[in-house]
DNA sequence: TCAGTCCTCCAAAGATCTTTGGAAGACTAT
DNA sequence: ATAGTCTTCCAAAGATCTTTGGAGGACTGA
């Protein structure tokens, strides 16, 4: 038949983005592209890969208009085309996170969940609340190029790395919620046990930035 | 570090679902598989590939976790293994519509549209209203196979190539609706076509089977 | 213009996927 | 049992992807 021909030209387009979000490392890019923009350097930085590599990853993504790029001086930053490749992304995830029980278990091991139950959980509609109440601070816990490039709107950043230094100005806040990139981060896992351990009572967000993003909300840039 | 593995570990896992929707082939599967179970053999023969082919395509997709199998007798039924599953997919298809021009050219290419100006359409909401009113004859035209794993309740099964035969009892009928497999599916344009030369008068569904399913909206199974 | 930075492109090696035909396995019916 | 049907497994060839280092382009600042 002739009109095959077309039909599989249709699949192999669509197998074009098919294939870009089927390779790990791409996947840790898009995660990274869904907190913000970077550059290439920095991408291959925070995810530790060579440049040529990430540069190669890049071009799949983009040439399966999953990415855009703008050029600053002598950089180039990348960005995701739009909340509906985050929103892919994340359908992505919890597919997989709800059909494959290597999925779960490898987030487990990842997140070093003690099991079950887990106490401190803060919603995002409660958060709304809370923000609105204005009686809540919200700490950022990414790094602070993630928190320049895009956050909660009220937050404040407090990267992971610097946090212990500012357990002291947390004592007499009413409620320390931590957040991250998204449900498959650990940075707010930590967070809450790092300021728990500095006797700070802190709460985490149930998710994080991508989920945040993705559900529409309004996002902050810049600094404080 | 050390948590550098687990981390890798995490996205391996999650590539694997990335994958399984990275080969033109497997999407062809997906699609068909959307419409409901079917045997290795039917997937071959509706497919257009070797049985060995298909078998290692589901093998990947079961190692995805994406379809489940059945068996009766000797023959191995496959399934998508949840809505989820087919929402994600089309996702990607709308996610890639919406992204690559060369997607919607070989979309277009491929249902072969006028250009722009399409008239006949009729929305899912409307379908319903018609439906629950009783003023509309709707057509599965998709193979008989696919209208007996799940159609529209209230739809008759008119397939294509068997469609001529059926035009005489059209004619008197109010409106009439057709509808196929989905927005990649060419097979309810050309029933309109073939309709319209003999002169009935239809319409067609803006979409199909997989846009009601992934809706949560109804299915009926069996003959008529 | 020249040196420096950041990025992309190139080529090649190695790894992974895809497709095939045929053997082997699971099941049914006789 | 035995033959027959449908499916999966296997091995090998060919195709495609990934990763690398280094060359080459784009841009800046002196």
């Amino acid at each position: 038949m002739e009109s095959d021909d077309r039909r599989n030209r249709l699949f192999d387009e669509l197998a074009v983005v098919g294939k870009a979000f089927g390779s790990p490392k791409r996947l840790e890019l898009v995660e990274l592209l869904a907190q913000g923009e970077r550059t290439v350097e920095a991408l291959a930085r925070a995810a530790g890969m060579g440049m040529s590599t990430v540069s190669a990853h890049l071009q799949v993504l983009k040439l399966a208009n999953l990415v855009r790029t703008r050029r600053e001086g002598t950089k180039v930053f990348y960005r995701l085309a739009g909340d509906d490749v985050a929103q892919l992304y994340a359908a992505m995830r919890s597919v997989a996170r709800e059909r494959s029980a290597d999925v779960s278990q490898a987030l487990e091991v990842y997140l070093d969940l003690p099991g079950s139950g887990e106490v401190g959980l803060v919603t995002r509609a409660e958060l709304e609340q809370m923000l609105a109440a204005g009686e809540v601070t919200l700490l950022d816990v990414r790094p602070s190029e993630e928190y320049l490039a895009g956050h909660i709107p009220g937050a404040r950043s407090a990267p992971l790395d610097t946090l212990g230094a500012e357990v002291d100005t947390l004592r007499e806040t009413p409620a320390v919620v931590a957040y991250c990139r998204g449900s498959f981060c650990v940075m707010a896992h930590d967070a809450v046990r790092i300021l728990g351990g500095a006797g700070v009572e802190a709460r985490r967000l149930e998710d994080g930035m991508l989920e945040w993003r993705t559900a529409g909300l309004p996002v902050a840039a810049g600094a404080a």
